[in-house]
DNA sequence: GTCTATACATCGATAGAC
DNA sequence: GTCTATCGATGTATAGAC
C-alpha cells in the first residue's frame, strides 16, 4: 500500500470510525488521526460521507480478497467432520483476528445499515455471498454430507459462526452466555453432517 | 401504560433513537418528538445518556414478557420436527413483528455496543439467554432428537434465526442473498433433528 | 496542494421567569 | 413543573494566504 496521503487519511479514519461510529467521529478527529488539516482532507474527500464509504469499501476489498485466499487454502477432501471443522474454525479466527478488528467492523456496518444501505448490501454481495456460495458448493461436493439443501444450509451456518462472534465480542456477553469456541464448532459440525 | 410525562418522552426518544441511532439524535428532536421543551425532558432523565438508557431497559422488559408468553404458548410434545418448526416459526414471527420494529432495535444495539457495554450485556442477559435456555430444555426434553451438545446447539440456531432477520432486513440484503423464510426454518429443522 | 482562520449551524445542558 | 432564551463547545465545510 502506497503511502500516499490519501492512504493515510484512509488508515486513520478507519481507526477513528471503528471507534467512534460515524456521527460519533467529527470532521476535526479525521484530520487529526491523519495528521492533515480539514482542508486538505476535504481536497482528497467531498465530504464526511464519502470518505465514509472508501473506508467501507477499502475494507471489503480486504475482506474480499481474504476470503478468497481462505477458499484456495481449503482443503475439499477427507473425512467431511475433519474437513468442516478445520472450515469453520479458520473462518472463525479469520472473523477474531484482532489486528483486523473485524468485530468493529461488523458493529460499525449493522450500526451505519440504516443511514448507508448500499454499502451493507455491498457487504453482503462481497463478503457473505461468496463465503455462503463457497460453503454450498463444498456441501454439495461430498455425498457422505447428507444436505438436503445445502444453500440454506451454508448461511445458516455462517450466520452461527457471526452469532458467536456477536455475543462473546460485540454484545460483551461471554460471561452471560459463555461458548466455548471447540464445542461449539463441534456442533455445528455435527449439525451440518447429520449424525 | 399510563400517559404520564416521562411515558411520553420515551415513546418519542423510541421512535427517535431507533431511527437515528444515539449520536445521531439531537436532545431537539427528543423533546419535540415528545411534544415538550428540553428543560423538562431534562426534569425527568438526568442526560442523554440517562434517556437512552431507560429507553433501552423499556424495551429489554417488554421482549422479555414476549418471550416468557412465547415459551408458555409453546407445544412440548407432538413430532419433533413439526414442533420445532413451530417453534422457530414464532421466533421468526417475533423479531419481523414490523410495529414492534425488533429490527431497528437489533441495529441500534449492536451499533451502540461499543459505547453502551453494560446494557448489550442486560440484552444478552435478559432476551437471549432466556430464549437459548429454553430451546436447550426443549431439545432436552426429547430423546427422539438425537442432539449432542443442546446448549450449543439452541445458541447457533438462534443465531441462524438473527441471520436471517440481518441478511433480509437489516442489511437490505434480500435481492443479494434471498432467503425464503420456509425453506430456511425447514433446513434448521432438519439440522437440529438430525437426519 | 496545504495551511490558518473562520463562517455558520447545531450540539448538550442550564438560568431564570412564570 | 414548564417554559423562553441562551450558554460555551463543537459540528461540517470553506475562504484566502502561501
Amino acid at each position: 500500500m502506497l503511502e500516499t496521503k490519501a492512504n493515510v487519511i484512509l488508515a486513520g479514519a478507519l481507526r477513528e470510525f471503528l471507534e467512534n461510529g460515524y456521527k460519533g467521529t467529527s470532521v476535526d478527529r479525521l484530520a487529526k488521526a491523519a495528521g492533515v488539516s480539514k482542508p486538505t482532507l476535504y481536497n482528497h474527500f467531498k465530504d464526511k460521507e464519502a470518505l465514509f464509504a472508501a473506508v467501507i469499501r477499502q475494507q471489503v476489498r480486504i475482506f474480499y480478497q481474504d476470503v478468497a485466499v481462505l477458499a484456495i487454502d481449503m482443503p475439499v477432501s477427507g473425512d467431511p467432520k475433519v474437513l468442516l471443522h478445520s472450515i469453520f474454525s479458520a473462518m472463525l479466527t479469520r472473523m477474531l483476528n484482532n489486528t483486523d478488528k473485524h468485530q468493529d467492523f461488523i458493529r460499525l456496518m449493522i450500526g451505519e445499515s440504516g443511514r448507508f444501505p448500499h454499502l451493507a448490501q455491498e457487504v453482503a454481495k462481497s463478503i457473505h455471498k461468496p463465503v455462503i456460495d463457497k460453503l454450498s458448493q463444498i456441501l454439495k461436493l461430498h455425498p457422505e454430507i447428507d444436505c438436503l439443501d445445502p444453500d440454506m444450509t451454508a448461511a445458516s451456518i455462517l450466520g452461527s459462526l457471526i452469532y458467536f462472534v456477536m455475543t462473546q465480542y460485540i454484545l460483551h456477553a461471554s460471561e452471560i452466555l459463555p461458548l466455548e469456541r471447540d464445542r461449539y464448532i463441534n456442533q455445528l459440525v455435527e449439525m451440518a453432517v447429520g449424525y
